[in-house]
DNA sequence: ATTTAAATAATAATGATTACAATTTAAGAA
DNA sequence: TTCTTAAATTGTAATCATTATTATTTAAAT
């Protein structure tokens, strides 16, 4: 999360992958991003710096980050993934409207999560751990459809 | 998840819903599945006693079970969700490789997930909880490749 | 400065899911 | 039971996020 420049690209190395100035500006932002940006979001972002940016490069760097520990992916059910730079247990706080997430570390969460844990008879390699509601913003908006998708009318 | 036919009809009556044998078929099926079925799987067990099943009808269905709160549905790294019928808290334990799913019932996982949700300020709709690993089975073909989707050699 | 394996860019291909329109049907009313 | 009709089903076309591909560029080791 608060990983500095000169630790990403340490990390690069150490995992034996080039440093590039598109992964590195990719990083930045998304790394130190606080609302789970889409993929298409971080090339729009990021494209503003390097107008050569290649939407494809994009998937491959998240991807990549994700690969290597430094990113959670996110499968939404609009089928848009979001990314999240906080790795370590925490709740996702996801409205089923509108596709919000916000992070949400309960105070005992390491605690909790490793009494959890316990049981299993392994070491996790990640988790995911998501909570589902309507944010304010869309129950104020009323009326909720039963259909699929649950948009507001 | 110990539902019988009687129940889900008058779920489906209860919510308004039109009871037909596409869906009890796809019901009887889904609901009692512990392989946490793909929209494919279902499709092709189901259509064997409904030939003129149609895939929408299953996507239709599936979304609907979710909708009414009889499934869980998981979006996957492939792309492809799979449908949980236990939709209390519970882990899924998730092979990054293979995508296999179990479900994983802790000990003491209401009493445990209550604390985690008691400091949210609202009544969830819904949860998901991932643990993930690499399972025995894929462990076994042991080079796993550094690439994205994380696939064996 | 050279070399080369890896990364990027641009674009085509993929495929699960969704949308759509015509037909069928569940279920309430007569 | 038959009638009515809104909802459900079917079959298929369209969508679109993601992945694959290939030519070009480049990081970084020699």
């Amino acid at each position: 999360m608060a990983m500095n420049i000169e630790q990403i690209i340490a990390k690069f190395h150490e995992e034996g992958f080039k440093v590039t100035p598109q992964r590195l500006a990719i990083c930045e932002y998304v790394l130190s991003s606080k609302d789970h940006p889409t993929t298409d979001m971080a090339y729009a972002e990021v494209k503003r710096k390097y107008p050569t940016l290649s939407l494809a490069t994009v998937y491959q760097t998240l991807h990549l980050l994700a690969d290597i520990g430094l990113l959670q992916e996110l499968e939404m059910d609009d089928r848009v993934s979001r990314y999240d730079p906080n790795t370590s247990p925490h709740i996702n706080i996801i409205c089923k409207n509108c596709g919000m997430v916000e992070d949400y570390d309960a105070k005992d969460m390491a605690k909790l999560w490793s009494e959890i844990v316990k049981g299993l008879g392994f070491e996790p390699i990640g988790q995911r751990i998501d909570v589902y509601r309507y944010c304010e913003k869309c129950l104020k908006k009323v009326k909720i459809k039963k259909t699929r998708g649950v948009s507001l009318v």
